[in-house]
DNA sequence: CGTCTATATAAGTCCGTACTTATCAATGGA
DNA sequence: TCCATTGATAAGTACGGACTTATATAGACG
């Protein structure tokens, strides 16, 4: 299942936030989204074996409990789909900060190993 | 139908690919993803009202064609909604740059103007 | 006007996926 | 050891959406 695909589902996106709050049991996840969207703690669990298997949160045990948490590599990947659609909407010099922020160092240093005669 | 759920198909994900080069008429839009994807006139035509109903794309008439491009509108709120994530893989240093380079200023200028006893 | 090209719409099919209820597995504590 | 709690899995249903072929609309051009 593609990322997109993944962050398509309400519930998913919401659990999501709630993670990105910090590390979270599943039962405490499932208490949220009940009262949010009525459906059953199946349901949810399903949509968290999503998670896992497309990479965005990744589990723990600790007794009974699964404490599960953000996984943000795919969410990252999303981000860098994105970089090819901000120019529509940011600003050319404030692009700048932002390509620099964004590890364009990172990228520099890259070239400068690679290429040079 | 949701800005995700939206970008959850590779088909429509391509298009805006291909828009995000500038302006095109959606018979080149259909040619290049017929040789990609193999589908029907119709089924790229589908996916262009997705896009226009979902307002990812605009189309203006030019005679019997219809061009198209990018609306960045709901691609920036998909950017906004990782917002809340970047603080996983952003060093808090760039994270800063970024923000100021996002906007803040705005808001900040919101906040000023809105709040003050 | 007739016809060719460019694009959109109609109608129908099929498959994936988000649910449901029922049940299983594993830990903890009396 | 037995029961309660926490969470995952199984099996079945239903609905949305991504296709298909056929057809409609509308401008260009002889």
């Amino acid at each position: 299942m593609h990322a997109f695909d993944v962050l398509g589902d309400p519930v998913r996106r919401r659990i999501l936030e709630l993670l990105a709050e910090g590390e979270r049991p599943s039962g405490e996840v499932t208490e949220s989204i009940q009262a949010e969207f009525g459906i059953s703690q199946p349901a949810v669990s399903q949509h968290l074996k999503v998670l896992r298997d497309s990479g965005f949160a990744e589990v723990r045990a600790e007794g009974t409990r699964r404490l599960y948490r953000v996984d943000p590599a795919p969410l990252q990947q999303v981000d860098a789909w994105l970089e090819q659609f901000r120019v529509f909407w940011t600003p050319r010099l404030e692009a700048l900060a932002t390509e620099v922020a964004r590890g364009k160092r990172a990228r520099a240093k890259a070239d400068n190993e690679g290429g040079g005669p």
